[in-house]
DNA sequence: TAGAAAGACTATACCGGTTTAGTTTCCCCC
DNA sequence: GGGGGAAACTAAACCGGTATAGTCTTTCTA
């Protein structure tokens, strides 16, 4: 039953005619398996059940012929114990949280999450933690998810991506005590450990390549930048820029998602100087761009190159192939979980850095024509 | 801490250059709220704890007047009945599971997932309900990871997707006694309500459409077949060319991964005599046979249409914009999250069928040229 | 008007662990 | 050989709810 529900009129038994029924009853009355508890365990072993518990747990003050033969018996009888009495007692959840703030439509097209996750779990799932999701639609739910998520105990820690200027999680979680890594560092201070991939590095050597090549009129087109990353990128942007001793270039801001790529692309396209390479702060919106690219007649990468952001598959097979910075989701998913989970053993941990991004040159950018 | 730690070092400082320090200690000893338990709120209202449960749970028994004020004072008080001590004695876990085991790659380019589980979430977020995501590499996995769900009560139910031809899942979540929908109809009996969204009609309306475009070569780029998915539109495929009076039709068979798109498209198009039009299991791959299209100065749709499904967002942004089917994955979430809720409470639910997926024509199909 | 039944509520066991405060036993040492 | 102390272990409290059995009124019934 939900948390105190009113109505309860969750769910009426509709009454249609209803072939199924669920498998529940069937399958749990057949065995009826004898629970093997603790209780049952410290009997057979002829011990207290918190004798059990110490051995368990490898506490001092158990005869180790003793904790050897509780070990035993618990083997035998195959006993794990409960999470949940466990959970009780210990007031913890074994459980680590993402919580993803995100337009339905950007998360979609962005392949970072699904990486990221299949990340954390790989060291997740062998120390018996789970991971709790949250997919909500905005900043305010956001903010009440964790409330409850912590309210509720569902988790013992978080991890915060999206890192946004001045960003609000980061004091609310302090305040509520709750341990967290952040995906990046954030811009003001904080108590949590940073995983970190710097971006930096790899979109100044998207421009850097681009200028090699010989383009002088370069524009970027950024992220949000209420993101951290959205901002970050583009200051590093404009600093290769200014390192090449090209003049500033022109940059459109987005909200990261393959629409307004597609958009910003016609905007720069149809000017009446148009730039003859184009940076974007992620792959979908680059994909975006050549498509459009495609539309007005403007060849990749003989009247235009683009760079993208983040190596995400499509960038092979697309055409031509996408040059592109490739960061490893995957990577950063798995440190950023063993980070979280030595802060909560630990009560603290060292920031993280992870290999910078790296450009990877494809067919997608050429000297301009000219 | 893991399972069973050897050393319960629970939180020590670990002596290095910690400029981070855990946000618990500081956060957590300013304020020290005197935790208002079920018991406090008995106490002020001066009645029993049993009764206040009573009250909460909209049971019979508690007079009016009483249920109002024990209410009230737990409003004042602000108390929140504790999950875990509900979760201890009900053996519920008030999460769902879902568990997804594919290939990182194909995962990440996939959107399926991520605006399938934004439906979810916006059944579960209201009802009090957390999802538990795990994202395993391969079955043998999976279905150990099923197991141990259900052996620590992580979840009280799960989504069950990517169907697979005599799924092993079925029978085994039976025996747990674990309640599931699937997502989509299973080829075995099943237990289990089923939430479809039929896949069969937007193929066949793909080739129909082609048809009758006047195209007569018309391949098909199949999903993986020992995914019920990937079978059955592969089927629909070679229904619809039946139906309209086409001869059989190549069949490339794929894992549903961007790379295995590009590469059938390419053993596709070098043939002596090619399609005139291939129909894609996903748009993924469809995406990345244009790629290919391109690269082989094979023009679409000119000399080659194509049509994909799902209608992900890059569809409409690639050049030229693609045929596709469009499912629903955010609708379907939604109804599955319900479904499995209605199964748990009642023990029972409908299988429920979502209006069929819909043929959107955009640029990427046209007349063959003759 | 006794007796049964219903209604409101309490006391308490229970879920299955962890943890603290004792208790016993054994050993060491002066 | 008696006191001190550590080691090994037990008993019971505790986490914070739910559920069951039972108590005490009040009301309906025969």
């Amino acid at each position: 039953m939900p948390a105190n529900i009113p109505a309860t009129t969750t769910v009426k038994p509709t009454a249609q005619s209803t072939t199924k029924s669920t498998a529940k009853s069937a399958a749990k009355s057949v065995a009826n398996p004898p629970k093997v508890t603790i209780e049952v365990v410290a009997k057979r072993a002829g011990v207290s059940k918190g004798l059990v518990s110490f051995a368990l747990n490898n506490r001092p003050g158990v005869a180790p012929e003793t904790r050897v033969r509780i070990l035993q018996v618990a083997k035998e009888l195959g006993w794990k114990p409960s999470l949940r009495a466990r959970s009780l007692s210990t007031q913890r959840s074994y459980a680590l949280g993402l919580v993803i703030a995100r337009n339905p439509d950007v998360l979609a097209s962005d392949p970072f999450f699904p990486s990221f996750i299949a990340g954390v779990e790989s060291i997740l799932a062998p120390e018996g933690r789970a991971l709790v999701l949250s997919v909500v639609p905005d900043e305010e739910t956001e903010l009440k998810t964790y409330r409850s998520l912590v309210a509720d105990g569902r988790v013992d820690g978080v991890f915060l991506s999206d890192l946004r200027h001045g960003d609000p999680r980061i004091p609310l979680l302090a305040e509520l005590g709750l341990p967290a890594v952040t995906l990046g560092r954030p811009d003001g201070p904080s108590p949590f450990p940073a995983v970190t991939v710097d971006d930096t590095p790899g979109v100044m050597a998207s421009v850097a390549h681009l200028a090699t090549l010989g383009h002088r009129r370069i524009a970027h087109v950024a992220g949000s930048s209420t993101l951290l990353h959205g901002s970050r990128r583009r200051a590093a942007f404009a600093a290769a820029l200014r390192e090449a001793g090209l003049p500033e270039g022109q940059t459109v801001e987005t909200d990261f998602s393959v629409g307004a790529g597609s958009d910003a692309t016609r905007r720069l396209l149809t000017q009446d100087t148009p730039p003859t390479a184009i940076v974007y702060a992620n792959d979908p919106m680059a994909i975006a761009g050549l498509g459009m690219a495609h539309e007005l007649g403007v060849r990749v990468p003989d009247d235009l190159s683009i760079t993208g952001y983040d190596d995400i598959d499509f960038c092979r097979y697309v055409y031509p192939p996408l040059t592109t910075v490739s960061a490893a989701p995957m990577a950063w998913g798995r440190a950023a979980a063993s980070t979280l989970l030595a802060l909560m053993e630990n009560g603290s941990a060292d920031d993280v850095d992870l290999p910078a991004a790296r450009l990877v040159v494809r067919g997608s950018t050429a000297p301009p024509h000219g």
